[in-house]
RNA sequence: GGCCCGUUCGUCUAGGGGUUAGGACACCAGAUUUUCAUUCUGGUAACAGGGGUUCGAUUCCCCUACGGGCUACCA
């Protein structure tokens, strides 16, 4: 959820503005690559109707390629990261993560403020900043793995400008020498990141708060790289909270408390856990879409209700919220009660269809769309039209507390002459069942009160539901008499 | 621990130096309905605390508290 409204958000802002919204798949962690991620992704951002205008998945165009890791075998960060060398803004490191843990736990155990690699630890470690040019030489030729790290400069004041939050500054004393070239030759993010970003224009960077401790170190490599004067804008976006308690919205909020935190269902290749999707749920993309909008964006008005043209045309990251939301399930189900109100009868009962088969219902669309007519404003989700099971099979059994608190000794009786009646009628539809029953209630001097909760009994096995006189008419007066019949004889 | 970001009803939020602090979800009540749901009407409910600045602060500033994020050869 959280990387869809991200993705919404980006894509919002460059619709509206006239630009283009790029896919690019930062797959730069062999380690974490998972099987069906990427299409996952494509086809997620698909039914969101989230469209990059290019990317994988999305047809090439003059960015091309778009995965990171197709990128480093084009050689594209490589002499980046030895031009910082170069210019004296990065260096080499010859670490094992052996040295790196001894370095931390020292660090820690003399409690320092920081237990980082910066501008005073580096001093002890190896790296072509301590070692003897000679030495490092040697090292490059020998073929020992190293990484390239960045030279943080000391005591100097880094600003970055973030149009929801204003300027953030941070002394680069609080920053450290992150590595920006991996030792199996693939950049880091933070390289990567800002490399395809000045390769690609990218004009503005709108992604998760948990990137703005790190904003201050990509401002310094845009400035070392000789890119400031292009240097995108950011955004940093409020995080999705959990509904309940603390922190991040996280994978296993969801099913822990009954709501779906991914687009659609997903399979953890790994370890086979599985997520439940809105889409699977029965959610409309466009109720998923209206309401991540919200989750941190308000219009000026009072509007809750947009179409995807109307986010495009209203929306703007000034009018982002600076703080955390937590994520309501309860107000999802509104949204989407809302959208399916806003479809036609024959629209829900074509998508209905799906369900009806699968409860194994002999139906057809043309008999469905009458069940949605009568379904329709008691439903949240498409699957809920088909709740009332009685407008497909009689009823098994009869609501008892509406059994003991209706049927009385006489009700037989009654209803068998109501039977009658409507075995009389020539046209049986609502108006003339109605119109027969009030004539029968005068006649036989009883309210509604007292004949209609048993009627609806004895059709539905239910004590409440829809209007009784269109529940009869969708059922025919065939299986009406056929249901009252064998109430009549069950309950006796 | 350090650094950074934040804080208006239970939740999402509008607002902004003088307001009856507005809307939506949820909740409660009434009306409508054969019933349930819908619909309509109404209601409960919020500016974290303390200092300033000011004639006046929920709004501006500072501090505190609380919440969150980051602190990997992960993104």
């Amino acid at each position: 959820m959280g990387g869809v409204r991200t993705a919404l958000y980006n894509y919002l802002f460059a619709k509206k503005h006239g630009g283009d919204f790029i896919l690019r798949i930062e797959d730069t962690d062999q380690t974490r690559y998972v099987p069906g991620a990427e299409d996952y992704i494509i086809e997620a951002l698909k039914w969101c109707g989230i469209e990059p205008v290019e990317g994988v998945g999305f047809g090439e165009g003059p960015h091309a390629p778009y995965r990171q890791s197709a990128r480093k075998e084009a050689g594209v960060y490589r002499d980046y990261a030895l031009g910082l060398i170069e210019s004296g803004h990065a260096y080499y490191a010859f670490d094992t993560s052996e040295e790196l843990e001894e370095m931390r736990t020292r660090l820690e155990a003399a409690k320092a403020k920081s237990s980082s690699y910066n501008a005073v630890t580096r001093q002890n470690m190896k790296n072509s900043l301590s070692l003897p040019a000679d030495e490092v030489q040697k090292r490059l030729d020998a073929g020992e793995p190293y990484v390239i790290r960045i030279k943080i400069p000391r005591n100097e004041e880094v600003r970055v400008k973030d149009i929801i939050r204003g300027w953030v500054v941070v002394n680069s004393n609080e920053l450290d020498d992150k590595v920006l070239f991996k030792s199996d030759g693939m950049p880091t993010y933070h390289l990567a990141n800002i490399v395809d970003d000045y390769l690609m224009k990218i004009s503005h960077v709108i992604r998760g708060e948990e990137w703005l401790p790190s904003a201050p170190l990509h401002v310094l490599l845009y400035r070392y790289l000789g890119w400031e004067d292009v240097m995108p804008e950011f955004a940093h976006l409020p995080l999705l909270l959990k509904p309940d308690g603390n922190g991040k919205l996280s994978k296993r909020d969801g099913d822990r408390l009954g709501f779906p935190v991914f687009p659609l269902n997903w399979t953890d290749p790994a370890t086979g856990e599985k997520s439940s999707g809105y889409r699977e749920k029965g959610y409309f993309p466009e109720s998923f879409i209206n309401m991540l909008a919200l989750l941190g964006w308000h219009s000026s008005g009072n509007q809750e209700l947009f179409t995807m043209d109307e986010l495009i045309s209203e929306f703007s990251l000034e009018r982002v919220s600076k703080s955390g939301a937590k994520f309501d399930p309860e107000k999802t189900k509104w949204f989407n009660q809302q959208y399916l109100r806003q479809h036609s009868d024959r629209d829900l009962a074509e998508r209905a269809m799906v369900y009806a088969t699968a409860k194994g219902y002999t139906t057809s669309v043309d008999h469905l769309e009458k069940v949605v007519a009568l379904t329709k404003e008691r439903a949240n989700f498409v699957e809920e039209l088909l709740e009332a099971d009685y407008l497909f099979v009689a009823p098994q059994q009869y609501d008892e507390q509406t059994v003991q608190k209706k049927w009385k000794p006489e009700s037989a009786a009654i209803l068998g002459e109501w039977k009658d009646q409507l075995s009389a009628l020539a046209t049986f539809d609502a108006a003339s069942i109605e119109g027969a029953f009030k004539s029968f209630l005068e006649a036989k001097q009883l309210g509604m009160g007292a004949v209609l909760p048993l009627f609806r009994l004895l059709l539905t096995g239910q004590g409440m539901g829809p209007n009784m006189f269109h529940i009869a008419e969708l059922l025919g007066k065939d299986e009406t008499i056929s249901r009252m019949t064998n109430g009549i004889s069950t309950l006796g």
